[in-house]
DNA sequence: CGGGACATGTAACGCGTTACATGATTCT
DNA sequence: AGAATCATGTAACGCGTTACATGTCCCG
């Protein structure tokens, strides 16, 4: 069976859900699966189009209504066959991601030590926002799908935006009491 | 002051180190940046150029010694300004990383239990895997550095590394709990 | 009737990886 | 002599972002 990127298994995944449109992707991700996934239009749609050429999914284009542009796709039994194959697969490698700050830090005897200190805060602010972005998406999840079979994997992974978030907070905190007590 | 993308930077950072040819940084960062960062060599050699074509630093194409192809670079007063300017700078955004794992774990519905689990396990074990290697490197610094100035900020990003694993490997026992309980 | 959300799409560009190509030095 | 490591470099490719272009629908 051919192979196919990331995105493009992540699109076949979400056309199982409600998601019908490159819209609705766009805003899935956005707004479920921030804390993991991104992906711009640039690639969505090019991505939709090759999903149809690769027979993995059809697309009605809006026949019924008018024709306002609004593309529905629908995955084909090869695209859920695909889609279930790339998920059996064992995982390949933990990515390493590429952090700024740290990279900063790591050469942090070339700052003042109010600039580490202010790039701290700061990176320590933007987690927490980030942290109680989770908890609003977490309670959203509770209340609105608490049902599906699936609301409950979406909570896992929040919860690992949740624990690896706050982990990262704690060490901003030690940190900037590190820097602050050895003075 | 012109920019230049965040590889540029992390070698121009490196080039402040004992680091002073492509082969040298590329080691470093492989050895003491990969939990934050890394690098191949088809960007290292043409950064390096781009570096001195900009004079931000010099190039002793090896005059002295036996004319053995290695390199070695120096900073000019010019490529530390930039870098100092960048150091400076407040940081950007906190990027999304790309996470395999957790996509396939937000179609989870769509797996066999036994793959879920298996995936989680083998995701743990390569955390564990990670963890251990961010406390062999912690180690050798405070053994092979102790005294530089460097070392403490190296420390920190690594604290960093090791934090965020731990509170993964936790995530992924929970999870599995959390499965195999629910049956 | 104007603004914001909905909706689709493309082209240019930047970045990074991979594979390839080459050759010197060092160790056994 | 052969292998491993040191060392530099390029070309092709894949992926993703950004900016641009276009148009509809709905609410007030």
């Amino acid at each position: 069976m051919k192979n196919y990127n990331h995105t493009t298994y992540a699109i076949l995944g979400l056309l199982t859900t409600d998601c019908r449109s490159g819209y609705a992707i766009k805003q899935m991700i956005d707004r479920s699966l921030n804390h993991f996934w991104k992906i711009s239009y640039g690639q969505i749609y090019p991505t939709l189009k090759l999903i149809v050429d690769e027979g993995l999914a059809t697309v009605s284009a809006s026949s019924e209504d008018s024709k306002q542009g609004k593309n529905e796709y629908e995955l084909t039994p090869k695209g859920k066959e695909v889609l279930k194959t790339w998920l059996e697969e064992p995982i390949e490698q933990i990515p390493v991601e590429r952090n700024e700050i740290l990279l900063k830090l790591f050469f942090g005897s070339h700052q003042s030590k109010e600039t580490t200190t202010d790039q701290l805060e700061e990176y320590k602010a933007k987690l927490e926002n980030r942290y109680a972005a989770y908890t609003g998406i977490e309670e959203m999840l509770q209340n609105n799908y608490g049902e599906g079979e699936d609301t409950k994997y979406w909570l896992f992974t929040l919860d690992y935006g949740k624990r690896t978030t706050k982990a990262a907070i704690e060490w901003c905190t030690v940190t900037l009491e590190a820097i602050s007590k050895e003075e």
